[in-house]
DNA sequence: AATCGGAACGATAATCATTACTGTTTTCGG
DNA sequence: CCGAAAACAGTAATGATTATCGTTCCGATT
């Protein structure tokens, strides 16, 4: 049976309390104000607990750690190659998955679409 | 400047020479039968100096290790989760980054499109 | 309220892909 | 052929993630 634990629920309030997209460290700091000390795997396993729930969702950028989000709607993200935030982009793409089933005849269930480039705020400041 | 080697050459013909998604090791592994004392260090290094060249692709399935793909043209990938494999979907996704530039207002350089589920083959072996 | 088995914990050690370092070898323009 | 730049092989170091293990907590059942 599941059991409720603080420790996995302080992990998943630190993660919706903020827009951003943290790695497992820096939930790891945040959680540590309300509980000192609680252990680093165990933000990790809680982590990968709720995201096989579906409560959050893991992304693997390619520029070295995972991060964590704790929107799950269908959207896509955004790293910028100047600040190194991780943004969302709000971008309809249910087609993708079908369009890709047709061609590959696969069975899709999820897919993961990762944008590089300059953030909107970056290209506000100075230029290129 | 920029100077040839016949360890970089070998390590872009062996990538061509595969149709699958090979990791760092499984191409060290390949390319010490021609370079039986080859580093591998020295593969990291041509992987990444090839891949900013845009002679090869990065890959970053999330599912542990990095993966090189010799095929350079505009295309997504399906990671299996049966068997594992990493295999191309052709999909026309040219729009998506202008959308995601309209979105998000970033000035968007390249994305990385990858689907999850199970493949053709495994589908057409057993049932779910 | 006390008991008990399983789930989760904290602490810490182990993995393992990737990077960094170092002294030596190779490439290639002059 | 010569020398500086680039690349190499070998190896050590890093750092994120995983695994282990003895202890603690949760919650259904008495």
């Amino acid at each position: 049976m599941k059991k409720y634990s603080h420790q996995r629920e302080a992990i998943r309030e630190a993660l919706v309390s903020v827009k951003s997209h943290p790695t497992a460290s820096e939930i790891y700091e945040m959680v540590r104000e309300k509980i000192p000390n609680i252990s680093l795997g165990t933000v990790y396993r809680n982590l990968f607990v709720l995201a096989d729930e579906g409560e959050i969702l893991r992304i693997s950028t390619g520029e070295g750690t995972e991060r964590f989000d704790a929107t799950t709607g269908s959207h896509s993200h955004l790293v910028c190659s100047r600040c190194g935030r991780v943004s969302d982009v709000d971008l309809p793409t249910g087609e993708l998955e079908r369009a890709a089933e047709r061609a590959s005849g696969a069975r899709i269930e999820r897919h993961s679409l990762i944008f590089y480039g300059v953030c909107a705020e970056c290209v506000k400041k100075g230029a290129s």
